[in-house]
DNA sequence: AAGAGAAAAACTCACCATGAGAACAACTGG
DNA sequence: CCAGTTGTTCTCATGGTGAGTTTTTCTCTT
């Protein structure tokens, strides 16, 4: 490294085996791309909401083989070129929207964001199959449709699936399933404390006592009312006042809650950790 | 949603359309892997050490077609099945270690772990190319080796890409490689917030001058010697005592340090901020 | 209309973590 | 022995936190 990392020695002229566009270009029309490509790639979605203090993600049983009859993700080949079922996907996004809408219905603002992916060489019977996930965070959505790999969809509590109070033993979903919905679980728990993801969970408007109880049914606790909502007026940014009152003060009587909105912070300073309270 | 999560009805028999595994071998038996191969996968490693109190990503000068000439990540695709080059990669993890050692010897125990996985249409000219990327954290290593694909290989300080202090104005890598870098610096320094990471990249017996080393490299910033003394050792499960002090105090003299190991725990509870101090 | 009950919001207080600086301890080289 | 340097401990003012109480404002009942 005695000539810097732009590959141009002291008289300013390229270096040898510098970048050339030409011969790259005369590369290119000899290339074979079909070499190289001894992988599928998918995409699979978790898509989390709240119904009833309870979180639930998407999940749809599967109508064609393999492992027809299991629960699975929502998921689906990326279209690497335009095919007969549609256009190419532009990027890995893309995708992703693209097989959820095929479940449900999207509002317009959502938060996606890249999981990880999953590559064991055996974890699709038919060939390596690389699969990319996503989490979507949304507000309460309506039931989801079937499509046609898909016999049953539904959105589940995931207390049926292993995690939050009163967990069942978890099913076994198809694939790997189980292990990338259980790292979108400790992902979301996590990005709650240190970023004001909660709020992606929410209508636009929203009470602190909704807000905390998207903490506490991702969680799984209980938090201290009070305090919570000291500590989110306290830190910049989280949310703002919108002037407005809710609608109804609880079922029972008492004070109308005042209405917020999400705030341009996306991290939060400081953090509202779940450890102690 | 009214018969449960596992398919089952009240009568405890499969529901309709229930996982049939010896339907599903009819089926392997007579599918073709090359109708769902359009993409090929590959895995880049973002390999950061630190050496005289900077940030270090490893590069290669690209050897061959397309971008030959250009810096970049090390990486390769990865391999489905036995090919001439050799063995099948497991798993992504086992790819990511096959490209890096093909770069430098790698020590016993080394930081790996996933940062995201980028897939644009056009990121690559040869055709559709999903890359894996890695990071790897390590203790200072030997120079890189020079390989097949590889003309030249370094360590190139975080400072001549476009990071931290006195930064350049940021070479241009191959392909999306900046952007990878970037989230992997941003990965980095996050993670040294709320994980015990700091050590990756240190040697097994490290003092907390050294600790407070990696800190300042990584965040671009200076901290307080006494109050990161105060708060590493205030940390249950960071560090762990070994009884036994530093070589030297320093070329000019000052009191022999005392020489901590990594302790058991992955995440810091409090965590590090490096908002205010 | 008055009062009970309920939910939201504000307040109080003890305690702990933090930032900043000073002081002390242990070592090197002259 | 002394100056200089580095590691470690201590002090103190400040601010955030957990826990509980009080006040405000609403609905429902009598």
């Amino acid at each position: 490294m005695s000539e810097g990392i732009d590959g141009r020695r002291g008289d300013g002229r390229p270096a040898a085996g510098g970048y050339d566009a030409t011969d790259e270009h005369r590369f290119l029309a000899g290339y074979d791309p079909n070499a190289f490509a001894p992988a599928a790639v998918t995409v699979d979605v978790v898509a989390l909401t709240i119904r009833d203090g309870l979180p639930h993600v998407l999940l749809g049983r599967r109508a064609r083989h393999p492992q027809r009859g299991r629960w699975a993700l929502p998921g689906g080949f990326v279209r690497a070129r335009d095919s007969a079922a549609g256009p190419a996907d532009p990027d890995l996004p893309d995708a992703a929207l693209r097989v959820l809408t095929e479940k449900t219905p999207l509002p317009a603002e959502i938060h996606l964001e890249q999981l990880g992916t999953y590559g064991a060489i055996d974890r699709d019977p038919r060939m390596r199959v690389i699969s990319v996930a996503y989490m979507v965070l949304a507000p309460d959505l309506p039931d989801p449709r079937t499509g046609r790999d898909t016999a049953e969809a539904a959105w589940v509590p995931w207390t049926a699936l292993g995690y939050g109070e009163g967990a069942d033993t978890g099913h076994e979903l198809a694939f790997d399933h189980t292990r990338v919905l259980g790292d979108a679980v400790e992902r979301a728990r996590s990005k709650l404390e240190y970023t004001a993801l909660a709020t992606a969970f929410l209508p636009p408007a929203f009470t602190i006592t909704e807000l905390r109880g998207v903490y506490e049914a991702v969680w799984g606790r209980t938090l201290h009312a009070a305090n919570f909502h000291r500590k989110i007026l306290a830190t910049p940014g989280f949310v703002e006042d919108t002037g407005e009152l809710a609608d109804r003060g609880g079922s029972g009587g008492g004070r109308r809650a005042r209405l917020y909105r999400a705030g341009g912070a996306a991290l939060l300073h400081p953090p509202l950790l779940r450890g102690t309270q």
